[in-house]
DNA sequence: TATTTTTGTAGAGTAAATTCTACAGGGATT
DNA sequence: AATCCCTGTAGAATTTACTCTACAAAAATA
């Protein structure tokens, strides 16, 4: 009989889910935790063939858990899920040793293949992510992408991050507009993002400002 | 027999839903659609007793639909679902003519509580939004500098945030480049803000995004 | 050392955003 | 009822930003 077991804080979410895995297989025991602190004692005192985990829950986070849990536990496949899109946290999370992330968007189909999948052994890749693999293959996503940028780009970066206009910076370091707006482009390049507010988001979550 | 319509992006979500309302009302005749644009056309063609909609949808936005719906059915009750803590949205949906709003991560019960209380033709508030409500009362000088905002206002504020270029979101709510323009201007004098990073900067301290 | 890549820099042409102005309808206030 | 402010909307003119291209010097790499 296969043993699942859902963390989520969202009540509804975990009706969902239970939901979508009995319809596929209505022998399963499922059991379902609102946070990360029950999800660990489960998985600690019993047998589970499957984790199915949100990434995002109150207290310790869903990837603080994924990681304790394949230290103990290296073969229980968890697959995690989140609001956000796959592009965003893929990678960190699949490296952190889950065998899946989905985005709660997904298709009730796509979670069934994806426990059947994991079931097996196996990850499960969605085509976004796939994509998003391959395409980081070549650069090293162990250092940060700022790492990458020159001193100058590293200047200007910051200076947009924090919210200047072109022009200003340009001003500021007596250098040509359109100058400023290469270096901009470059960045935009080798961080691999596209707007302004994506440099500040980043900015922000490196404490860089 | 009670009908329901609820409106949800996530399968997960509505599959969710579907179950909690049906563990309390086994005979309820509920149907699900994955969009705004969807939830008009059913509420339009059948009856129903209560609808219950997300407040973020792709395409339409949930606010904007429910100001239709209440336009044309001003006693249909509509309970509004939302990702977002209840304090930062629960004025400004109830403004807008819905009979509770509910945080996803509320426990079924209070659902269910929600539910019951609207099908009597009462609004339901939450404990939280209550007392929300009676410090709005009081002047307090407090308050979330985008309170101030009207709600096409908030909507391009929350696009800014997230780093969409203006001409994206004149295209995405089919308006006038210059209008977003304009609005992003008084976005700017009423939250006292100068650049579009101090936008995400604000929005992601305040948890809008 | 020879060759390729990166870096610092900018112009011309185009695309996007902003400012300033305007106006009608709805609400709130006298 | 009359007035005033707020909201939703946009056009014309202007400012600002971006793209594409280019090139020399420096750095990395073969």
């Amino acid at each position: 009989m296969l043993r699942v077991l859902i963390a989520d804080d969202h009540t509804v979410v975990r009706k969902g889910l239970k939901q979508i895995i009995l319809e596929e297989f209505p022998n399963a025991h499922i059991v379902d935790v609102p946070d990360a602190e029950e999800m660990i004692k489960k998985v600690m005192n019993d047998k589970w063939d499957v984790v199915i985990s949100d990434l995002s829950m109150p207290g310790r986070s869903g990837l603080d858990a994924l990681q304790q849990i394949k230290q103990i536990y290296p073969d229980l496949p968890v697959l995690i899920l989140s609001i956000h899109p796959e592009e965003h946290y893929a990678l960190r999370v699949l490296k952190a040793g889950a065998s899946g992330y989905l985005s709660k968007d997904s298709a009730s189909e796509e979670l069934v293949k994806a426990v059947q999948t994991v079931l097996l052994g196996k990850k499960y890749i969605s085509a976004t992510v796939a994509e998003k693999l391959a395409s980081n293959f070549s650069s090293d996503t162990s250092k940060h992408a700022h790492e990458l940028l020159s001193d100058r780009e590293f200047d200007v970066m910051k200076l947009l991050a924090s919210g200047k206009p072109v022009s200003e910076i340009a001003e500021m370091l007596s250098l040509s507009v359109t100058t400023i707006s290469t270096y901009r482009a470059r960045i935009m390049t080798k961080m691999n993002l596209k707007t302004n507010s994506d440099i500040t988001k980043y900015a922000i979550e490196t404490n860089l400002i």
